[in-house]
DNA sequence: GTGAAAGCGCTAACAA
DNA sequence: TTGTTAGCGCTTTCAC
C-alpha cells in the first residue's frame, strides 16, 4: 500500500505530460535546485546566472523539452511577438480569388516575420473593416499591422496610423496620405508597358481593371501619360473596369468583344486578369499577339509558362515583402518609418509581339 | 494652478490612449462603480448580472472602445484561440513556389477558422520540422495545428499525434497511420485520368511528379492501375520526376523531350506541373493535345483559362478546408476524429483532346 | 549569483 | 446579484 500513492502519482504525471505542455518553470526550477527566477534568468541568458547553474538548468530543459509559454512571457513583457497580415480580397463573394501574386508577397513577408523571430497571423479581414485590424492589437493578439491592399479603407488606415498603430501597407502613395506604404512605382510601370505596346504600333489600346483601387488609379494615369506622349487620346470605350478574379476578367473581356470595339492592344492590372482576357480574345478567334498584343502586371511566376509567354510589369515581391517587414518594425521599436515606391520593370515575352520582330523562343508561335 | 494638474492629467490620458489599448477592464469597473468580476461577467454574457449594470458597463465599453485582451483571457482560460496552418515548401530554395492551389486551400481554411472565431498562425516551417510544430503549441501560442503536406514528415506527425497533440494533415492516408488526415482519392484520381487518356487512344504516357511525396506515389499507383486496366505496361522511361515548382517542371520535361523519348501524352501530378510542361512541349514544337495530350491536378482556378484549357482532376478545396478545420476542432474539443478521403471528379477540358471529337470551344484551335 | 514578492490583465471559485 | 480572493506562467525590481 504505499506504493499506491506513488503509482497514482507516476499515472497522473504521466498523464499530465501526455495532456501537453505540462512541465514548466517551476518545475525545473525545483527540479535543478533554484528559483524559477533563476530559470528565468538563466534562459533568457542574463550575464549574473553561474554557468553551472545554467549548464544544469538547460540540461533539465533539454531532457524536458521544456518551452516557455509566450503568451504569459508577453502579458509579462507586454508584447506578443506576432505580427498581423491582413489580406483584402482573400474571398470575394465566398470565393477564394487566389491570385498568386498574393501568395509570393505572403511568402516573403512570411519569411522576413519568421527572420525578427515574430510569428505571423493571417486574417482575412478585408482593409474595409479598419476597426477589426484595430482589434487586432487592441486585444494584445499582435504588435503590428501590415496591410496588402489599401483598397477602399484609406480614410480607415488614416485613422489607425493617427492611432499610432504601428502598421504598414502595400499600396500606393496616396497624396496626405500619414500611413507609410511599401509598393511598386505603379505610374511609371503602366506608362512604360503602354509605351512599349504603343512602339509595337498599336494604337488603341484597351485598359483593363477597376480605378476604384488607388494603385489602379495611378496605373491609368501611366496609361493615359503614355498615350498622350504619342499623341493619342484616351477612348473611353476602351477604359474597361474589372475585378481582380479570373472570371470577372473574362466576363468583361467577352462583353467588350462582343460590343464590337476596335482594338488592337490591351494593358490588364494583374497577370491574372491578362490570362483571362488572352482565354476571352482566343475563344473568338483572335490572335495574341497578333490581332491583339496584351502586356500584363506583376509578372507572377506563370507568367513565363503562358502561352503565348506573357509580357508584364513585374512587381518586385521579394524586397517589397521585406521592406514591409522592416519598416513595420521600425515603427515598433518606436523609430519613424517612411513610405517606399519600389522601381519597376518592363518584363517582354512573346505576349506584347516584340518578340516577333526579333529573338522568338522557337516553336512559341 | 489649480486647472494644472487636470491639464497635465489630460495629457496624459489622451497619451495613454495615443499609445493603445490602455483602458483594462480595471478602469472599466472603476468608471461603472463595480468590481473586476462584475465586467468580466457582463462581457461574457453571463445571466446573473443585473441588466440595467450590464447596460452601464456596455456603454462605458463602447464610448472607450475598450476590448478584452485575449491574451490574458487565454491565460487564464488556459487556451488561445488561434490554430497554425503549417504550409510545406511555402519555400523551396528560398524561392516562394506560389502554388495557387495551396491559396485556394488556404482560403478556406482561414474562412472556417474564423467561423469557429478562432485566429490563424501561419507557420513556414516545412513538416520536415515537427519539432517546429510541436513548440507551436508547447509554447501556448496554438491550440491546434493543420499540416498541409505530409510530405517527408510522417514519422514526425506520428509522433506528434501519439502525444496527444490536436492535429490534422492534408495528405494521403497511409496504412498503418494514426495522424488524422483529409485528401483527395489520389488513387482512384490518377486511374480515372490516366483512364481518360488512353480512351482518347494514347497509349506512351508520362506520369510527371515525386513518388518520395506520399500523395504523389499513390497517384502513381492510379496511373500504373489504368495501364494495367487497358493492357499496358509502364515504361520506366516515362515517369519523370519534378518538383512542384514551374522551373523544375520545366527542365524535367525539356529533358524528356531532348533524350528522344517517344510519348503521346502526359499526366501531370499539379496543374502548376501540367502547365510548365506544356510551355516545354509547345517550345518544342509539339502541338497539345494534337501531338500531346495532358492532363493535371488540382482544377486551380487558372486551369480554365490556360491555352488550351487543362484537362484536370479536381480537388475540391472548399470542403477539404471546412473539414480539415472541423476535424481540428473535434480533437480540441476531445472528440476522436477520423480521416475522410474526397472523392475526386475529372474535368474533361482541351488539352487532353477529348473536345477535339465533339464540343470544340470556338476559336481553342 | 540567487531568492522572494509583486504583478501583466483576466476569470472563477467562494463568499456575502 | 455582486465583491473578494486566488491564481494562469512568466519577468523583474528589490533584497540578500
Amino acid at each position: 500500500m504505499a506504493d499506491k500513492p506513488a503509482a497514482t502519482a507516476a499515472t497522473q504525471e504521466g498523464q499530465a505530460r501526455a495532456k501537453m505542455g505540462a512541465v514548466k518553470m517551476d518545475d525545473i526550477a525545483r527540479m535543478a535546485g533554484v528559483s524559477k527566477s533563476t530559470v528565468s534568468r538563466a534562459l533568457s541568458g542574463s550575464p549574473l546566472v553561474n554557468e553551472e547553474t545554467r549548464a544544469r538548468i538547460q540540461a533539465l530543459v533539454e531532457s524536458h523539452s521544456y518551452r516557455v509559454d509566450t503568451r504569459a512571457q508577453g502579458l509579462r513583457k507586454g508584447h506578443t511577438h506576432t505580427i498581423a497580415v491582413v489580406i483584402p480580397l482573400l474571398h470575394e463573394h465566398d470565393q477564394p480569388i487566389s491570385d498568386p501574386f498574393f501568395l509570393e508577397l505572403l511568402g516573403h513577408i512570411a519569411d522576413a516575420v519568421a527572420d525578427h523571430g515574430y510569428d505571423l497571423l493571417l486574417s482575412k479581414i478585408g482593409p474595409g473593416r479598419t476597426d477589426g485590424m484595430a482589434d487586432l492589437v487592441d486585444t494584445g493578439r499582435v504588435d503590428g499591422l501590415i496591410a496588402i491592399g489599401q483598397s477602399t479603407a484609406h480614410l480607415g488606415l488614416e485613422r489607425l496610423a493617427a492611432r499610432g498603430m504601428p502598421l504598414v501597407v502595400w499600396g500606393a502613395q496616396l497624396p496626405e496620405q500619414h500611413y507609410v506604404t511599401v509598393g511598386s512605382d505603379n505610374r511609371a510601370g503602366a506608362e512604360r508597358a503602354v509605351a512599349h505596346l504603343i512602339a509595337q504600333e498599336r494604337r488603341r489600346i484597351v485598359f483593363l481593371g477597376q480605378r476604384t483601387v488607388p494603385e489602379i488609379r495611378l496605373r491609368h494615369e501611366g496609361y493615359v501619360a503614355a498615350l498622350a506622349a504619342a499623341g493619342i487620346e484616351p477612348d473611353p470605350a476602351l477604359d474597361v473596369p474589372t475585378r481582380f478574379a479570373s472570371a470577372a476578367a473574362l466576363t468583361a473581356m467577352r462583353s467588350l468583344i462582343c460590343g464590337g470595339a476596335s482594338f488592337d492592344a490591351v494593358f490588364a492590372c494583374s497577370d491574372v486578369i491578362a490570362i483571362s482576357a488572352i482565354r476571352a480574345l482566343q475563344d473568338q478567334g483572335l490572335k495574341v499577339p497578333e490581332d491583339v498584343a496584351v502586356v500584363g502586371y506583376d509578372d507572377i511566376q506563370m507568367a513565363a509558362f503562358y502561352n503565348p509567354a506573357l509580357t508584364t510589369v513585374r512587381q518586385d515581391t521579394a524586397t517589397g515583402g521585406r521592406l514591409l517587414v522592416d519598416l513595420l518594425f521600425a515603427q515598433i521599436a518606436g523609430r519613424t518609418a517612411r513610405s517606399v515606391m519600389l522601381p519597376t520593370e518592363l518584363v517582354v515575352r512573346a505576349s506584347s509581339g516584340a518578340a516577333l520582330s526579333g529573338t522568338t523562343t522557337p516553336g512559341s508561335r
